[in-house]
DNA sequence: AGACTGAGTTCGAAATCCGAACTCAGTAGT
DNA sequence: ACTACTGAGTTCGGATTTCGAACTCAGTCT
């Protein structure tokens, strides 16, 4: 066996709650401010049963929060939670292979490190080795430390 | 405006390509070894017909090629591309979503650095300023340079 | 001959998705 | 008090996708 990546049956769990045509979507829309069920719909173009049945299951699954924000009329805004905000390393790596690989001519935006305006690398960070490293140097473990 | 992560329309085209309920499946599959079509069936428990119409889709966008590996009874077979392999950040991604946030169960491997086996944490490189760092400092900005 | 392999196709039934129109509470304007 | 409007959904019928199970087709094995 060689030292590829061998993503366990992990992803499928993570698939279950956002492997969809729309859920990543939804969340790139939260990252992007979005909160309110008409602004996603226009956003996003999504059919709005299927925008109130994908909010519900990502908000059961802790992803975004349903917040009340008005009394008046009584009125419920959809917020990200922090597991939420945490997909954001899968999103950003979809944007950059689509910069890379996709032939589609689209991409008329980039990625860069905020501070210095440089095209950032996506890597992983061994904290105990203080060095980063490609897919090829990563290895799934069982969790007694046996391979 | 703050510095949060802005994907562009960019994820869209990664999503016309990967975004549907199996097609990640398969490349992690790929990243396994299988090949075969039978392989994959029996693997991801696919419906034949939609396996079919997946790699088909997979391959005209570059992901998988089909190679012929035997000719008495000629038979292909399904290997990644490098466009293909390149989407194993994404992937990486997705499993440790799952292991930070994902209420089931499963998750009984974990990925880490190979050489020493520390759990990998994943960030952004910086070429120019030699750092890693977040996704908060990440920044989309036009072809042309402004944000 | 007969059974088996591997990569698909063909089928009808079931689940999803869609757009467009409707609801329902409350607000704003005349 | 009448009308129009807002925002968050529901309710429809029709179109698209998905499904499992069974079938095809070339070649091989016994």
């Amino acid at each position: 066996m060689n030292q590829q990546v061998q993503p366990g049956a992990a992803i499928e769990d993570t698939l279950r709650v956002v492997g969809d045509r729309w859920s990543i979507l939804l969340v790139r829309a939260g990252l992007r401010g979005i909160r309110r069920f008409d602004d996603f719909c226009d956003d996003l173009g999504i059919a709005r049963p299927v925008l109130t049945e994908r909010l519900r299951r990502l908000v059961k699954f802790g992803i975004f929060e349903r917040v009340k924000y008005q009394d008046k009329p009584v009125r419920y805004e959809y917020r990200l939670t922090e597991a939420g905000l945490a997909l954001s390393p899968a999103l950003v790596a979809l944007v950059r292979w689509s910069e890379e690989y996709s032939q589609e001519v689209s991409s008329e935006t980039t990625l860069v490190h905020a501070p210095c305006g440089t095209e950032l690398e996506q890597a992983f960070w061994c904290r105990s080795c203080q060095t980063t490293f490609g897919p090829h140097a990563v290895k799934g473990v069982g969790v007694n430390g046996e391979s």
